[in-house]
This record gives C-alpha cells, sequence and structure tokens, in this order.
DNA sequence: CAAACTATCTATAAGCT
DNA sequence: TAGCTTATAGATAGTTT
C-alpha cells in the first residue's frame, strides 16, 4: 500500500526495515484496537522488533492472565508445562554447578580430600601455594603504602 | 474503508458484528504475518470472539513460551502463579550463592583480590595456609602406605 | 445464509524536508 | 534521522447474488 508494490520478504535494507517496522506495529495496534471496539473481542498483541524492543496491546475488557488462560484451555498448547520444565532444567544445572565449586572450595580448604589421588593432592597443594603467594604479595603491596 | 465510514463502536447488530468480526480478524492475521516477514519482528497474536472462539498467529521464528518469557521480562507484569514464582527465586537465589562461590574461589586462587582489606587478606592467608597443611598431611599419609 | 462484488476508505511505500 | 506528504495498494462496509 503505498508508491508501490513491494514483495512480502525481508526488507534487506536496515533503515527501510525500521521504519517499515515502526509504521505497520502503529497499523497494527490500530487495527487490533478497532477489532477489539467494533467487534467485541478480546485481543493480545505482542510485538518484538528485530532489535528486541516490546510493543503490545491489550484489549481493555480482558487481562494478559485471562487471555493466556483460555488461549492454554482452547489450544491445547502446553505453555506452563513447557516452562515448568525449562525453568526446572535450568535448576539443575545451576545445582551441579553449584555442586562442583562446593567440592572444589572443600578441597582448597582441606576438607573431604580422602579421595583424592597424589596427583590431585599435588595439584591442589600448587594452587594453595600460587594462592599464597598472590595473597602475601598484596599483603606487603598493602603494608608498604 | 468500504462503501462508508464508521464509526469505531461496538456494533450492535450482531449478525454485522460477527461479519465484520471475521473479515477484520482475517486482515489482522495478514498483517501480523506481514510485519513478520517482512520487517523479521516476533508477533503473538490472540484473539477471542465475542462468543469465545480463539483465533491466533505466532511468528515462525518463535514460540508461545519464548515470547511470553521476554514479555515477562520487559513489561514486569505477573503473569506466572506462584509456582513458577518460587522457581524463579530459587535460580535468584542460586545465582547469588554462584557468584558468591565463584568470588570466594578466585580469591583463593590469588585472583581478583585488589577491593580486599588488610583483614580480610589475613583471613584468607589463614584459610591457605590451614588447606596446605591438611593437603600435606594427607601427602604424608599416602606416602607412608 | 455465505460468498462474491465494488465503491470507498485506510494504510503505507517512496519521496521529501 | 525523524516527520510530513502523496500517490497508490490494500482492506473492507454495504450490497448483491
Amino acid at each position: 500500500m503505498g508508491r508501490g508494490k513491494i514483495e512480502i520478504k525481508r526488507i534487506e535494507n536496515q533503515n527501510s526495515r525500521q521504519v517499515t517496522y515502526t509504521k505497520r506495529r502503529n497499523g497494527l495496534v490500530k487495527k487490533a484496537k478497532e477489532i477489539s471496539v467494533l467487534c467485541d473481542a478480546k485481543v493480545s498483541l505482542i510485538i518484538f522488533s528485530s532489535s528486541g524492543k516490546l510493543e503490545h496491546y491489550l484489549s481493555p475488557q480482558t487481562t494478559m492472565v485471562e487471555i493466556l488462560d483460555q488461549y492454554h484451555k482452547n489450544s491445547g498448547d502446553m505453555l506452563w508445562d513447557a516452562k515448568l520444565e525449562s525453568l526446572n532444567n535450568e535448576i539443575d544445572r545451576m545445582k551441579k554447578e553449584n555442586d562442583n565449586m562446593n567440592v572444589e572450595l572443600k578441597h582448597l580448604n582441606g576438607v573431604d580430600i580422602t579421595s583424592l589421588n597424589h596427583r590431585e593432592l599435588m595439584a591442589l597443594e600448587d594452587a594453595l601455594d600460587d594462592g599464597l603467594v598472590n595473597i602475601r604479595c598484596k599483603k606487603v603491596s598493602l603494608i608498604n603504602l
């Protein structure tokens, strides 16, 4: 709609894409408002530009939670389950990371080192030595201030 | 757009409202597709007619969960129920714990200790010394086996 | 009644400032 | 670069079949 017809495919020119985005985003939100008023429809419209900026419209007569509830019921999509699963995965991942660091910390403090072999003990000793050297350097430089 | 201009207010005639709904809903979805393709935007559009029928469109390059995640981050709205909230809290808590351990590990290795004061350095030195003593005991006992 | 039609209104592509 | 302009494409209100 305009001075020329355009093909519906990604606009390569970054600037035109941005300009077109702004215009069409405004148009889309306007239309969403109109159908919501004219036809007494509940509309949720969420748009992220390619640069990640958010724009959204929600019919006044509803809430996001209600829309999602209805959407969930109607579509059969497992939105919440998927979300739960991804959160649980993240927690598991962090727990592992956490545990590993905990073990490392204990070892550095000389705790729970029964299971370590000679080679591992040597590595630990070196690490502690290095740490001590660094700390003592720092202490000396502080004292000399 | 049509044979006459119309005011943007609820269409009282049930039948015209339904007809207009169908036409405009199709138009809206088409526009959503177009901006998604033309401008590389992520769009989620959910529409419920006044009779409760669902229509929705989602950009191919994304998922509902991703859209909601981003929406949640950007809007600050509380979309999620208590369970999700508590999971998010747990993740935050673990992140902090993680960060703290990370800092501690670095300090024990003598890294990033610039900000520490004398007292803290002393404590660190003692910890390292203790660690070393433990390690060396262990080493000796291993050798004597 | 829904699907097609078409006159008219609206959105917007390209240009301009 | 962000607004304004304008010619034209597109959407659609009312009509017809």
